[in-house]
DNA sequence: TGTGTTAAGATGTCATACCAATCCACTGCT
DNA sequence: AGCAGTGGATTGGTATGACATCTTAACACA
């Protein structure tokens, strides 16, 4: 119950919307109403519906009201984005999108965009004993790939990704155990691949570099998890692909 | 400006941030400070902080103060989600990502979740002159595909996708153009091809039939366009893909 | 030196008041 | 009957002050 109460305040509207069955542009009770029925002050039921509001499930209109803008998913279904999303399904996830991501890049790439990913290439190499430093050029080649796309959307998804990363109290953990930067060497190769075939305008190396990079990532963290945590997701590690033949084309 | 006053609060208080350079894990100054400065009241910059502590930007620690979780974007480079987004840089992004997810999907699919798919694709038969109902069927499909792949992320990240179409005021005005439903019967016919690669379990041609049909859904509302619309981004319906060589593969 | 106490300062919640926009029913004229 | 206008009731918007609760750090004491 360390939960901030507007936020359990939200959810319980959001359950009520649901209950009720109530349609997108349906009218909301007030929040006078919602105060009283939750036994609040408006105050909160306010900072709910903010809430609402910035997860554009609502609409609020002075003097009139406020209305339903859609239903409210149900949150077990869909994690929040607030909450904690395991490693291994993380990385799964980047593979797929990004492994896509960086084969739209190679079609689309100018030279300009090359070099500055030779640049931070460059600094990653020589940050490589620092972990604070190399992570940073690891995420910022990673984001320039999906800047190379120009779309605005691509890059988004790539920045939320590597955001969720970063808020991620699992990866952390996971995340401390780096002592050994070694690896890390490999990784800067793998990211030389990728950039390779970028530079020769190879959307299907592109694709494949990029997914390659990502299978190593998880085997290294795989081979450094504890696999009696009970939220440990390392399954999804080897569930994904069962067959050998499917490959990232 | 009919902006409401939180939201207009809000977006100084990430500018302060940004001119003061102020790094994550920073405190930030109180509410009271704030609502000095700026001359409102502190009820309005607790609406703000709400705001910015739902997009994650900030971390509210009661007793203690407000800490920067990351420094805002600059808006100008990341469009935020609210902003409108053009409807072609959508379906590109949407044609890169789907058509990945697609052949994710097409590896895990199970005997459920086909079945699922299908009883979709009926209903999608049977509404086919219901723009509206329709249209709540296509995006269902494409769910259950980004469902299947048991990915928290992918779901999410396509969930998204189809929300920002929902919430795009040019989409809007693009749809509105939908009078004909003919073209709907050819989308049901990808529809049905995609599910057959799926229930084959073939990734690669999942995704090269995920990507035809949004790459059908492009030209279709590229002839239904207003080029002269000074918003109008149809060039990335050309500009992607300059040779022919590069296949979705 | 270490530890428990205390006070200052921060956010959390509440109650109230008043403002501003909207809605709606009623009025009165045509 | 139809219509425009008007004013009260409703609803969200903002401000203010009070008090609760939690955090932190300075302080006093052993």
């Amino acid at each position: 119950m360390a939960e901030r109460l507007y936020r359990d305040i939200g959810e319980q509207i959001k359950e009520e919307i649901r209950a009720q069955g109530l349609k997108p542009g349906a009218k909301l009770p007030t929040e006078r109403v919602y105060a009283d029925q939750f036994g609040v002050s408006r105050t909160v039921v306010r900072e709910a519906f903010i809430m609402l509001e910035i997860e554009a499930l609502i609409e609020v209109r002075k003097g009139s009201g406020s209305y339903l803008i859609k239903v409210p998913g149900d949150g077990r279904l869909i994690k929040s984005v607030s909450e904690d999303i395991g490693p291994f399904e993380l990385l799964q996830a980047r593979q797929v999108l990004e492994s896509s991501i960086a084969a739209c890049a190679a079609e689309v790439v100018t030279k300009h965009d090359i070099q500055l990913m030779q640049d931070i290439l460059e600094l990653e190499e020589a940050e490589l004993d620092s972990v604070e430093k190399s992570d940073s050029a690891d995420r910022e080649f990673h984001l320039l790939i999906a800047r190379a796309t120009q779309n605005t959307l691509l890059l988004e998804t790539c920045t939320q990704l590597w955001d969720l990363r970063e808020r991620s109290p699992m990866w952390k953990a996971l995340h401390s155990r780096f002592k050994d930067t070694s690896y890390r060497g490999g990784w800067l190769d793998d990211h030389r691949a990728v950039l390779g075939h970028l530079r020769r305008r190879d959307p299907q190396g592109a694709r494949q570099a990029m997914w390659q990079h990502l299978e190593n990532v998880k085997v290294t963290l795989f081979a450094l998890s504890n696999t009696e945590d009970p939220d440990f997701d390392g399954f999804l590690f080897t569930s994904l692909r069962p067959d050998a033949t499917s490959g990232p084309l």
